[in-house]
Formats: structure tokens, C-alpha cells, sequence
RNA sequence: UGGCCUAUGGUGUAACUGGCAACACGUCUGAUUUUGGUUCAGAAGAGUCUAGGUUCGAGCCCUAGUAGGCCAACCA
């Protein structure tokens, strides 16, 4: 009975293999490092995920351990933003940690290093270390302190601790290799002097241990299996293990296990930014209202914009794990929050742009509560009134004149249900003195009751509007979002900053038109407002004044075919592609070419005919030797071949013996190709 | 002119130690529907960056290219 085994990502196939080579399960340990120097997005999810999903699914422990070396940055207000944040999506975590705890057990070591010899104090300024430490492609050279004795190294290092010298005056130093090829071997600083108050040791310390030398030999010291990060930390792997290889030899009984780092693709969103420091620059200037603004990536802001936990978590389930750069498409994340609340949110009837309608054989002063299912997803979900009575308000968008029969609202002289309530039939309409319509007049018929069961009431008609009952309609401020940037990938353009590709119109404030049981409604409540979309109540809302946050809007398949006239984002080029050498296009071309349709054929010929203007013989030559198989990169290199003997090219040796063999080939369109060549 | 990493439909992720490419989102049909939603049925779309090699057989292995990313903070 094999319950269909669900593939494994990376980083599973590394636990399940280290697991087969005799790692303990009890030893699988993760952790989540945050630094407390902004708010969680939607970015470290993946992160949260990631970590707090393998314990999960191993049964370990997952610490959250606050990566807390820099007090110049760091505050406990992030702190107590980014407990909120985890606990929001759900997880828990083993212990609540501070890599400030270890503060001591890294200087001590750092001690032993020094008196080894792996490690020494310099004393020059960062520029002149800079110089020494070379570029990527120019390898570094020694300092003048590096051979420093022990003695001097140790006395030094003790100052240093002991607060004698001014910020800047010296750093201590891994003593590895100025000419390694990794940047990050040659020499990398582990403390400076930072006369700074810490947001939890208060003025104990005034050095402080820097990111490499703190990260991994926190994770030593809490026994984390598995260290997870993104990519980008790459690079700091052969550091994180020179470290932790240094350190093992003085505390191997206590601490046994030496952690493993890997890295995984950091998530990116279309549309949006995803790094800390653009988005307190969003922040900072006023772009969005604050770290919460509905329309940012953070954690708190898809919190109150009305996503749910589930949907964030379940995004970042779809969302995978692997080693190549990335964009996620928002419409996974769109897609995710709507299947959630489908199932979940009350409908409710609002409208947000509205026209008045008068029902004109509706008697004044009659008023009708009527009856309306709350989820008919969710039988649980029960049953609500709403008022009904002569005059409504419904959308602007429903309503035409005249329409072709595509379009299945209300229009003169056709009919269409008003949800929960009557039939109506369009009649006329009033309008100003410039031709705009002020008010829509209709009949009903009175036998159509909806749920009444009459004949009337089960005749079959195309469409069905909402509606608010004007006489009872409590207004409310809507909050509608848009994409806060028009780029796909705002930070990827070379010559434009990201603030350039901000959307102006990100956020639209309405005058909407609720239904009266919304008076009810909490903050935070999310409900389905029937045909538009899913809202929630927003933090701002009061008892006499409600304001929403659309959170998402439905799908709408009506809008597509209205306007598809929504130029696809011409971002998706990929940017290789622009740049790639014409001969790379042609080669990719051919490679398809016998799959397309025939008129399909001729284009792409074209296509290559073109790009075959830019390629020289030399280019081409090394294609005359693909292989027989190979069909298609051969008619392509045929079509280009062509153009090239056109514009004056000398019949080689090599182009004859291509041709000859092309003609000798069972495939028709290269014998065509080759024939008049 | 350096080192490291990556390359599979429009997007994202799969394909157990090589066996004729799967799933999800998106797109497009059709059915159902008192939400142009949901649900249901179906379709299109990739010969896996290129070339060569090994093999009976390569998305997986080897070689050489190409493209993209990361790396020069007393940040993490």
C-alpha cells in the first residue's frame, strides 16, 4: 500500500543520504537567523519554511536564533516583529536564541586561535586593508601585521576587550590566506571595536565578532545539523568550515557534531523588490505608509492586506526548492489566497462603484429582508437577511444601454436576477444634461423570488448582479491595491534604479456601498464581496467608519475578453536573449525547426535569414560537422548559409561537402534547402 | 584576464543509482452554476542552452563553448 511518494527537493535528498550514511535522526537539529534589523517578507517564508518544514517532517528541533552582531543596526523592536511574524504562519520553535549568548564561548576560542597562531590582530585602517586584500581577479598580498608574535597578538586582543582603543584602531583577523582564490579566505576580519550599546549584553562588549566567524560557530554550539541559507552564502561555506574545523579540536567531547551549511534560491516575487534595504527605503520615504502597508511583500503587510497563514504556507510549498535564480509569478501567490478563502470567507454584497436603480412597480415604502447563504461552499456557514427595497445601487460595469449578446447584465428591455432577490427587466434610463445616466429604471417581477420555488423564480437567466439596498447601505472606505512596481523584476534593469519603475496609482481609495450586516464585521475579518473579489476589515477600520483592504479580486474571465488588449509585460524577454550572439539564435532556431506548421517554417526561416545578416563564415563553419541526426540545425545552418553565399561568400571545400551531404539526406526540406545553394 | 554556482514548456518545480519528459500556476475550449466565482471535462505549449563525445540508449556522465547569478562592507 505505497502511498504515491511525493519527489524530494535538494536539500531532502542531502538529509535522506546523510540519514543513510548513519546520521542519528535524533541528531537532525535546524534553525531559522534572522537578523533583527527590519521585518520579515515574504522572502525569508521560503526561509521559514524551509527550516521549520524539515522539522516538521523529521520530528527535530528548529531554533530561531536571533543573529545579533551588530549593534549598530539591530533593535528589539525587529525582534518582537519577527517572533509575531513565525508564530503568525504557524511554527514553533525549539528554543529562542541569541547569538549574543555566545558572545564569551567565541571569545575564548578566538584566544585559542590566536594561540595557535590562526588568527592576529591588524592594526592598519580598512582602506589600507582593502588595497591589500586584491579584487576577485587580483590575488591579495600580506600586511605588515600578520606575522605578529603571539604574545603581542594576545595582549593586544585582551586591550581590545578591555576597551583601551578607539573604534577602528585594530580588528582581529583569521590568519589564512591573502592569495586564496575566495575573497572571503584572505585574512577575513572576525572582531572589531564597536563602542556600541547591544541591544541585550547592554556595555559588557565593546568588540564584536563579525557574521562568518559568529554564524557558523553558533550553529556548532546549538549542534544544528543542517544549516540552510541562500545562495549567496555560497561562497562563505569553505570559511564556515575552516572555522568550525579550527574550533573542533577544543570542544569535540561536548560538541561532536560538525553542521553542514547548504544553499538553496532565495524566493523572488514578480513585481515587487524583496530586499531589506529597498524596503525601508520604500518605507523611509513615505512610498508606502509603513512596514505593514498592504501593498509590501512583508510578512505584516500580506498579513493586513488579509492573506491567511494557510495560503502563505501553501504558496511556499508550490513554490519548491532548488539552486537556479528565480522569479514566482504573483499570480501562485493570487492563486493560493483565493483557494483559501473560497473555502472559508462569507459572502457578503458591496458595491464599490455604484449607479442607482429604481425598481418602478416596486411599491415605495415596502421593505423585504431576504434570505442569503453566507458560503455556499460551507453548508456550516448558514444564513443571513439583507434588505431589499424599491431603490438599489449596483454597479456602473453592470449596466449597458445596449449590448451584444456576449454580454449577460442588465441592459433595456432584458432581464437578469438581482442576487438573493427578483427578476428585473431594464425599462429606461434618466440621464444629466451631458448624456451621463444618473439612475436605471426597471420592473421586477414579483413571483421570481429567489429560493421560492415558483416557476417564476426558476426561469433561467444569464446573469445575476449584486446589489445594496439604498435605504439601508452603510458606506465604507474600500482600500484597492495595485502591483507597487510596473517591472517584473524591479533590481534587475542595469541603468534604472528600482525607484523608477514605481506605480503611481499602487493604491486607490473608494466610496463603496456595503451591505448592513457588515456593521458587525471585525478587524481583520476577510469576506467575499460576491463578484468583486475577497476583503478584509483593515486595522483603521472604527465601528462608524468601515474600511477594507481588497485582498485579492476574483477571477474574471469577463475582464480578460473585454480588454486583452493588456500588452503581456514586455519584461519576460530574457535578458540572454537580447544579447545572445546572432549564430546562438539560429543554432536554437534550427533546432525546432522541422516541429513547426509550415507557415510557422517560413517565418522562422525568415527569422534566420535575418540573423544570418550578422553571422560571419566563421561563425557558421563549425556547424557544416553537426550531426546527420541533427535535421533541424541543419537546414537552419543551410538557410544561413545561403544568405551568406548571396552576399558574396566563397564556396569552400568545407560548404561543398556540407551540401553534398545534405542532399544525400532523407529529410525533404534540407534537400530543398541545400538544392539551389 | 580569476574563483564558485546555475541552465528542463510563459513561470516554478519533478524525473530513484542513464530507459523515448511529469506536476502545479498561467493560457485556451466545453459543461454545470442565482457570483462571467467555485466545480467538472478537455486542449495547446518543452525533444531538456549549443556543439562534440561515451553508451544499445543521455535531461542525467565526459569535453569545449554560450548565457545568467554570486564574490573586493570593521553588514548579515
Amino acid at each position: 500500500m505505497s502511498e504515491e511518494k511525493k519527489s524530494l527537493n535538494f536539500l531532502e535528498h542531502i538529509i535522506e543520504e546523510d540519514l543513510a550514511n548513519g546520521l542519528p535522526k535524533n541528531d537532525l537539529r535546524f534553525r531559522f537567523p534572522p537578523e533583527p534589523n527590519g521585518y520579515l517578507h515574504i522572502g525569508h517564508t521560503k526561509a521559514i519554511g524551509i527550516s521549520f518544514g524539515l522539522g516538521e517532517k523529521y520530528n527535530a528541533p528548529v531554533n530561531l536564533r536571533f543573529d545579533d552582531t551588530n549593534p549598530a543596526k539591530e533593535e528589539q523592536e525587529y525582534v518582537d516583529a519577527i517572533k509575531r511574524d513565525v508564530s503568525w504562519l504557524g511554527y514553533t520553535w525549539a528554543n529562542e536564541l541569541y547569538s549574543s549568548d555566545y558572545f564569551q564561548q567565541l571569545y575564548d576560542w578566538a584566544v585559542l586561535l590566536i594561540k595557535e597562531g590562526k588568527a592576529y590582530v591588524d592594526s592598519q585602517s580598512s582602506e589600507a586593508m582593502a588595497e591589500q586584500k586584491g579584487t576577485p581577479t587580483v590575488p591579495g598580498v600580506d600586511g605588515p601585521y600578520r606575522n605578529r608574535s603571539i604574545e603581542e597578538n594576545l595582549d593586544l586582543f585582551q586591550r581590545m576587550k578591555n576597551g583601551e582603543f578607539n573604534e577602528g584602531a585594530h580588528v582581529l583577523r583569521a590568519k589564512i590566506d591573502m592569495a586564496h582564490t575566495n575573497m572571503l579566505m584572505r585574512d577575513p576580519i572576525m572582531y572589531r571595536i564597536l563602542k556600541k550599546h547591544h541591544h541585550r549584553t547592554g556595555d559588557t562588549w565593546c568588540i564584536y565578532p563579525m557574521y562568518d566567524w559568529t554564524h557558523g560557530e553558533s550553529d556548532y554550539i546549538e549542534q544544528i545539523s543542517h544549516s540552510l541559507c541562500s545562495l549567496e552564502f555560497k561562497p562563505h561555506r569553505e570559511l564556515y568550515n575552516w572555522f568550525k574545523e579550527s574550533v573542533y579540536p577544543y570542544s569535540q567531547e561536548e560538541l561532536p557534531l560538525l553542521p553542514k551549511q547548504r544553499e538553496f534560491a532565495r524566493l523572488n516575487l514578480s513585481y515587487t523588490v524583496m530586499s531589506k534595504r529597498k524596503l525601508l527605503k520604500l518605507v523611509q520615504e513615505g512610498i508606502v505608509k509603513g512596514w505593514d502597508d498592504p501593498r509590501m511583500p512583508t510578512i505584516s503587510g500580506l498579513r493586513r492586506r488579509g492573506y491567511t497563514p494557510a495560503a502563505i504556507r501553501d504558496f511556499i510549498e508550490r513554490v519548491g526548492v532548488a539552486k537556479r535564480d528565480n522569479v514566482i509569478d504573483v499570480s501562485l501567490l493570487e492563486f493560493c489566497i483565493r483557494e483559501d478563502l473560497n473555502k472559508t470567507a462569507p459572502r457578503v454584497m458591496a458595491v464599490l462603484d455604484p449607479i442607482k436603480l429604481v425598481i418602478e412597480n416596486y411599491p415605495s415604502d415596502q421593505v423585504e429582508w431576504l434570505e442569503a447563504e453566507n458560503n455556499q461552499e460551507d453548508e456550516s456557514a448558514g444564513f443571513r437577511k439583507v434588505p431589499f427595497s424599491k431603490e438599489l445601487y449596483i454597479e456602473k460595469d453592470d449596466f449597458k444601454e445596449e449590448a451584444n449578446s456576449k454580454y449577460f447584465r442588465l441592459t433595456l428591455g432584458k432581464e437578469v436576477r438581482l442576487k438573493n432577490a427578483y427578476i428585473i427587466k431594464g425599462e429606461s434610463v434618466v440621464k444629466d444634461a451631458n448624456g451621463n445616466i444618473t439612475e436605471i429604471r426597471c420592473s421586477y417581477d414579483p413571483e421570481s423570488l429567489s429560493g421560492s420555488g415558483t416557476e417564476a423564480s426558476l426561469r433561467k437567466v444569464k446573469g445575476t448582479l449584486h446589489w445594496v439596498s439604498i435605504k439601508h447601505a452603510v458606506k465604507a472606505e474600500v482600500r484597492e491595491y495595485d502591483r507597487l512596481f510596473m517591472h517584473e523584476a524591479p533590481d534587475t534593469d542595469e541603468e534604472k534604479d528600482f525607484m523608477e519603475f514605481l506605480n503611481p496609482d499602487s493604491l486607490k481609495v473608494i466610496e463603496a456601498f456595503v451591505e448592513p450586516s457588515l456593521t458587525e464585521a471585525q478587524t481583520g475579518d476577510r469576506f467575499q464581496f460576491q463578484r468583486l473579489g475577497y476583503f478584509n476589515v483593515d486595522d483603521d477600520s472604527t465601528a462608524d467608519s468601515l474600511v477594507f483592504n481588497k485582498t485579492v479580486g476574483l477571477r474574471d474571465n469577463w475582464a480578460k475578453q473585454t480588454k486583452p488588449a493588456e500588452p503581456k509585460p514586455q519584461t519576460q524577454q530574457k535578458p540572454q536573449q537580447n544579447k545572445r550572439p546572432a549564430i546562438e539564435v539560429i543554432k536554437q532556431l534550427g533546432k525546432k525547426y522541422t516541429n513547426y506548421p509550415a507557415d510557422k517554417q517560413e517565418k522562422v526561416k525568415e527569422e534566420i535569414k535575418m540573423l544570418a545578416k550578422e553571422v560571419s563564415y566563421e561563425d557558421l563553419q563549425p556547424l557544416f560537422g553537426t550531426a546527420a541526426k541533427k535535421v533541424g540545425t541543419r537546414i537552419a545552418t543551410a538557410i544561413a548559409l545561403g544568405v551568406l553565399l548571396e552576399q558574396g561568400l566563397e564556396k569552400h571545400d568545407d560548404i561543398l561537402e556540407f551540401i553534398e551531404k545534405a542532399q544525400e539526406d532523407t529529410n525533404d526540406i534540407l534537400v530543398a534547402e541545400t538544392a539551389n545553394l
